[in-house]
DNA sequence: TTCTTGTCACCTAGGTGTTAATAT
DNA sequence: ATATTAACACCTAGGTGACAAGAA
């Protein structure tokens, strides 16, 4: 069994229509993929992988004056699909249950020749992030026992549109709002998303609105 | 069989005799301890430990006048020794093989209350770090084979003194010249150190060796 | 005196959305 | 028009020795 962690962050974002970007070199997530596993033998051995597979054969598009995705054509080719095996594979039940597994070293790419190993997925497609659990069975004739040793499980909140710039301002909104790297475009109400209600010396709220310094190319001297 | 890292910058240090920095929060050690491990069962499984054993049973102190350590008296009272396990323990000999094994997970702190699970030093007394392969035997009996299982390393220009604060300058300046982290502590010539000699758009030296600002307390606004 | 502690400026390393320019 | 790219300001997170003040 598993728990999907962070649930109600990522049910905030479903119900907006989770988007997720993707660049040259690899974007993380976020929210960041993370489960709770349950009900593993402790002492056998297993590798946790995530895969995404597309959620239909469409391509999309948004439609900024409606505020709407709309389907744009049928999907374009595709390649066969990775697979992000997570760093600790393989390990034993008792080290997968002991703690949230988090999947913070997974990045999505654009692009079709990466060579780092990242998940390639293309823009403005819809994907189903899934997590497999392998047993490795020690046994000779593992293959014939291949069903019952591999275990797929797919949360549909965290289904997401691919694309290399936010569409939907509220997404982007929820995105600064609760992740601690993109602090540095929040307006003013501070933090309160990451639960982190305990910061030191600090008052409700920031009273002054920091100024934001927006940098020009080849404006430098 | 194990290949130690870095040895020529370890060497270094040993001729100055090296010091490693404890604190009560856990400091790393510098340079770091890594090793390259051959000659290991692929598919089996190993568990890689660092303990440090007293080099003797004496305390120093160190007189700056000469630039020398003395010995100050007999050795404080230790605590049975605490040991780190490497976090990627356990794996397979081929995974620890594939690629060299670091250490900088490991603190040393003087606290002798940590529950930080650091490696708990005496400052001024000093240590050989030591590594052990532990071979993880599958056998039922395998207590019987402990000993064939069990196989310890030690290099013996890794042995430092511990510190609260360096006492030997020449100590404290190759630590500037070689540690990356401590760049904002080089007066000029920039690194050359770490042989990153690929730094882009620099010149050979720095034109203007920076102005440091040291700060006192209590003296804000 | 000698040693230890806590705080600080200054780094490394790398994750954010923004923006202007460039594709398509 | 729409989508992508690359550089950037601004963060998080945490590893350095210097220094002043405290402790033994």
């Amino acid at each position: 069994a598993t728990r999907l962690e962070m649930k109600p962050l990522w049910e905030e974002f479903h119900q907006l229509g989770t988007e997720m970007i993707v660049t040259k070199a690899g974007r993380r997530m976020f929210p960041t993929f993370q489960v709770r596993l349950f009900g593993m033998q402790p002492a056998e051995e297993y590798v946790l992988l995530m895969d995404f597979v597309p959620v239909d054969d469409k391509r999309y598009r948004y439609a900024f004056h409606s505020s709407a995705w709309l389907v744009a054509g049928k999907a374009d080719p595709a390649m066969p699909g990775r697979v992000h095996v997570h760093p600790d594979s393989p390990a034993r039940g008792a080290q997968w249950m002991k703690q949230v597994v988090s999947f913070d070293k997974l990045k999505l790419t654009n692009n079709l020749l990466d060579d780092n190993g990242h998940i390639i997925l293309n823009s403005m497609h819809r994907y189903q992030p899934r997590l497999h659990v392998v047993y490795a069975d020690p046994r000779k004739d593992s293959e014939r026992y291949a069903q019952q040793n591999f275990k797929t499980f797919v949360f549909e909140e965290t289904r997401f549109t691919a694309v290399t710039a936010y569409q939907n301002h509220r997404i982007t909104q929820l995105k600064i709002a609760s992740n601690p790297f993109a602090k540095g475009f929040r307006d003013c109400e501070p933090d309160e998303w990451p639960r982190a209600h305990n910061r030191p010396n600090a008052f409700p709220f920031s009273p002054i609105p920091r100024m934001r310094v927006h940098m020009q190319h080849g404006t430098n001297s």
